[in-house]
DNA sequence: AAATAATAGTTAACATTGTAAACTATTAAC
DNA sequence: GTTAATAGTTTACAATGTTAACTATTATTT
């Protein structure tokens, strides 16, 4: 059992691998979309009622910018989503799932519900939330950090 | 609050930017010894009474042969670390730590230490018991991965 | 004892993600 | 109307993961 957090970063790793198997059917019969985040992607997506621009979607997943133009990039040309111009703001884009996308979101929300079953298996109901209450205000402590400790550029968002 | 596992991968990143907070002075005065890993490393060779070998190091922080061996090698340039070749197996080597980072081990104890304060504050210690026998649940859930599910050579160690 | 298999480590090539800087276009603030 | 901020893009670079091929050494099999 790990003793500090800075030996469980396999968590996220790990997580990489079970994406890419609870995906890998599925991610063949999609001319091999990418499989390790874009689905996670694809759900966020799905799943805001409100103006979904790239910035949202970066803050939401917490991937920088840069990978996330790389990552719609990918998608668009997969013909799983839709870059449109927002014309109340024009420097923003609005995000949207493609039919075939759409077609396809049973089957991602599937995958991503036995994932958490797999990983969860033998941990009660009371555990996993107070394991998720944990995660929440590790993040949170993270994100938060004293000024006085630090080069605060670090704190500042890109 | 995070409802699903795919969800929380941020936190290890977040972890790298806690690593770099806490150990940037000392890695400025350690002539920029790299700080994403390279103190859980040195942390994990002082650890070990063990003959400590580079595949007990990559098997204990879960870092692919490949990686190790070229943060090793860094570690090797910095001069904290010695490669020597086991003569009871001399397919192994040996990874000690030198002089120079046996010194620094308190201020990177230390470091460490605050970094879990920070992340944990606000927690109690029961939650944050049942959040690491969780943790340790999953990691085992998802590295004993149902046979049936998947491409088996995903589950073969490298 | 010799052939074969397994293990520890290395190297090269490639893919992905993160990061920083410079940039355009657009909107907000003064 | 000028300046500052925001959304997004592009380029270049660094770190890590992955695969495959490779050497050297040890263990196993026959």
């Amino acid at each position: 059992m790990p003793e500090q957090l800075n030996q469980c970063m396999p968590l996220g790793k790990y997580m990489g691998v079970l994406t890419k198997i609870y995906f890998g059917a599925l991610s063949k019969k999609l001319e091999h979309l990418g499989v390790d985040r874009h689905f996670s992607i694809l759900k966020a997506i799905d799943n805001t009622n409100e103006k979904c621009t790239q910035q949202y979607l970066s803050d939401l997943l917490n991937f920088d910018k840069v990978s996330m133009v790389r990552m719609l990039d990918y998608l668009v040309e997969k013909k799983m989503i839709t870059r449109t111009v927002n014309q109340d703001d024009r420097r923003e884009h609005i995000i949207e799932l493609t039919t075939k996308a759409k077609k396809i979101m049973p089957e991602i929300r599937k995958g991503i519900a036995e994932m958490n079953a797999t990983a969860f298996k033998g941990v009660s109901k009371p555990d996993r939330e107070v394991f998720y209450s944990c995660l929440t205000t590790i993040l949170k402590n993270i994100e938060c950090l004293p000024a006085n400790e630090v080069d605060i550029k670090l704190k500042k968002k890109k």
